[in-house]
DNA sequence: GTACTTGTTGAACG
DNA sequence: TCGTTCAACAAGTA
């Protein structure tokens, strides 16, 4: 599941491969995944340079020439190919991407959760306002204090959820929010108000820690995600709790303990987490 | 055949 | 209005 460690890794590779190239043509072969349309979309996306490539959450935004913009959200298993040599599209090829150079990209996602969106010029601001996404956790005006003023707004919500919900933090998924939980020593379903200072010290800690170093390391590869260049990640030899139901605790002698809170999988250590 | 997986949306609830 | 939960979406994997 693209995350923003795994988002922001296929950033920076898109940044080094495609900024300041020419997109000469989109093709979007499922309708579906094209926004607003298939036929706009295609349009809007003959021979535009790509001027660069940023990320919110974990969305990725393709600034492009006269203030149009593209966005890619690869949702749950979407992938951005970089294809130096033509190939065949695979059954999952959603979308292509042909550049003035010869290079393709591949949009491969075999669920169609994902979707590329054609931004107008003048439409880029609406469609942010209208996310109303949280503060990016990495940014460093994103200060403990910050932090600790955004604990005060949801007193009374579980911090694993809140941690998962995009409107009040960007870019944490399922499994970070999980292992930042088991950094931090707190249960998943500990109410905000309950946590001490220096648990909420932890928790601001660990979560730059952790998508930091899971950055670094490319991204986890626990579903079907891959970078740019087809590259597995190699975080998840370093996950502690997701997808480790069952098995002894990395860091006590507890045994992880799986839950479903608002419908999804949650792992952690009732030993060592409280 | 069935359960399970997940990011986001929108509906429903209190 | 707001916070929260849950079904739905899709399709591969166990």
């Amino acid at each position: 599941m693209p995350e923003l460690p795994e988002v922001e890794t296929i950033r920076r590779q898109l940044e080094r491969e495609i900024s300041g190239a020419t997109i000469a043509q989109l093709s979007a072969r499922l309708p579906r995944i094209a926004r607003p349309a298939k036929k706009l979309l295609e349009q809007e996306m003959r021979h535009v340079r790509i001027e660069s490539i940023e990320r919110r959450a974990k969305l990725l935004i393709f600034r492009l020439a006269s203030y149009k913009s593209l966005i890619v959200h690869l949702k749950l298993t979407g992938r951005l190919l970089l294809q130096s040599r033509p190939q065949e599209p695979g059954p999952y090829t959603r979308a292509v991407f042909s550049f003035a150079d010869g290079r393709t990209i591949f949009f491969d996602d075999v669920r169609q959760f994902g979707y590329l969106l054609y931004l107008a010029p003048g439409s880029f601001e609406d469609f942010f306002l209208k996310q109303k996404l949280g503060p990016e956790p990495l940014e460093p005006t994103f200060t403990f204090h910050a932090f600790n003023q955004l604990l005060k707004k949801r007193p009374g919500a579980k911090i694993k959820p809140l941690l998962m919900d995009q409107t009040w933090i960007a870019g944490i998924g399922n499994v970070y929010s999980q292992e930042i939980c088991f950094f931090t020593k707190v249960r998943p379903m500990r109410i905000v108000r309950t946590l001490k200072e220096e648990e909420r010290r932890r928790l601001y800690d660990g979560m730059k820690k952790i998508l930091l170093a899971a950055t670094a390391k490319l991204g986890s590869s626990v579903d079907t995600y891959v970078d740019l260049y087809g590259r597995a990640g190699k975080y998840v030899p370093f996950l502690k709790v997701y997808g480790r139901a069952g098995n002894p605790c990395k860091r006590c002698a507890g045994v992880i303990r799986q839950v479903v809170m608002s419908g999804r999988g949650t792992a952690y250590c009732p030993s060592c987490q409280r």
